[in-house]
DNA sequence: AAGTCGGGGTC
DNA sequence: GACCCAGACTT
């Protein structure tokens, strides 16, 4: 099948029967495509939607974005995960605000130098945004070749990535290249799905290699397995006369870099040192624990509620705390486990 | 090439 | 439970 006979066929389906009306879909504008593409990384349509909404109404052109404090940013991102993300999202704004004039750039190599934008990404962006031609690889793209070229290997692996960007450079079309992506990353979504792909409706099917071959449910081939270790750590909700409960904001880098989220001590005993307070010692209260999973280990959280010493109200030095008010919550990032624990327990 | 970064969908 | 998802970045 020729380049021209693919992204032909590609763009015959999607004008008949792929999606046209995703919030992101209104205006295709770097902006919109932006923000769309970068929470879509490693995250599926349907959870991104409400976040894209909620977002695009806080922040209406990448100045207001720009002007924003990070903590609401990562306020709006909570629940999403992958908060660099949000972090390099931030970054990026201020630059293309405050040293682009607000224009995003309009290649894929300047568009690939702004954080938090990969190649695939900056192709995206790129061709949606301006038309100029730019190939893309993200997850839907690599299993429709994958399939359709009958190509072994995980499609992680720099071998097979490398080969499968050939594949995509090489069919994408030099006209309606911003259809073309959307139409391939809605194939992928929509039809050639991970299970079950629905290959009778495909535009691809009489020349897909994995068809023919009955494949289609061994490819593309899965990521090597590893067991996941197990981590644990205790988390003090300290609770104060009025209510609140205690928060530090955890370091920039690192898992859940910028969120805030409970005190954690490997040991009850050692709170009172390592938080530089005194707690009624009869007063503590283990939690029911639960398990936070992570994409490369369990965290098994055991809560506990604890009671300060009055009137020992102010606490802390080193990270930066604040007092969190469960019936007035702050515009701030929390970590998913502890906005759960929250909700459940404080009051 | 392998590890780090999340949380939720789906089977 | 396992496995994956409109990946980027660091080591």
């Amino acid at each position: 099948m020729t380049p021209d006979q693919f992204h032909t066929a590609v763009l015959e389906w999607y004008d008949r029967h792929g999606r046209h009306d995703l919030p992101w879909q209104a205006e295709k504008t770097a902006y919109f495509t932006w923000i769309s593409e970068i929470m879509l990384q490693q995250t599926q349509v349907k959870t991104v939607i409400p976040y894209f909404e909620r977002f695009i109404e806080r922040f209406p052109s990448v100045h207001d974005l720009a002007d924003a404090e990070q903590d609401e940013v990562l306020h709006l991102w909570t629940g999403l995960g992958y908060y660099a993300r949000a972090r390099n999202l931030h970054k990026t704004a201020r630059i293309v605000s405050r040293e682009l004039g607000g224009e995003f750039p309009t290649t894929v190599d300047d568009m690939e130098a702004l954080p938090g934008i990969g190649r695939s990404t900056a192709g995206a962006i790129v061709s949606i945004s301006t038309g100029n031609r730019a190939a893309i690889l993200d997850g839907n793209v690599k299993r429709v070749l994958a399939r359709f070229y009958a190509i072994e290997g995980w499609p992680g692996s720099p071998a097979v990535m490398k080969e499968l960007w050939g594949y995509a450079e090489r069919n994408t079309p030099h006209q309606r290249v911003g259809d073309y992506t959307q139409a391939m990353m809605d194939l992928g979504a929509t039809l050639c799905t991970r299970s079950k792909p629905s290959c009778l409706l495909c535009p691809l099917q009489s020349h897909c290699e994995a068809k023919a071959l009955s494949l289609t449910d061994k490819l593309p081939s899965p990521r090597p397995k590893k067991t996941l270790p197990v981590k644990q750590t205790l988390m003090l909700m300290i609770h104060n006369d009025a209510g609140e409960v205690l928060l530090h904001q955890r370091p920039p880098s690192g898992i859940w870099g910028g969120l805030w989220s409970l005190p954690e001590v490997a040991d009850l005993r050692d709170a009172p040192a390592t938080l530089g307070v005194e707690l009624e010692a009869d007063a503590t209260e283990v939690l029911e624990p639960l398990r936070h999973t992570f994409s490369h280990y369990h965290l098994d959280i055991t809560p506990a509620r604890v009671t300060l010493k009055s009137p020992t109200n102010s606490v802390m030095e080193g990270a930066p705390a604040l007092w969190y008010n469960v019936d007035q919550p702050a515009n701030i990032g929390l970590a998913a486990p502890v906005k759960r624990l929250l909700e459940r327990y404080a009051s």
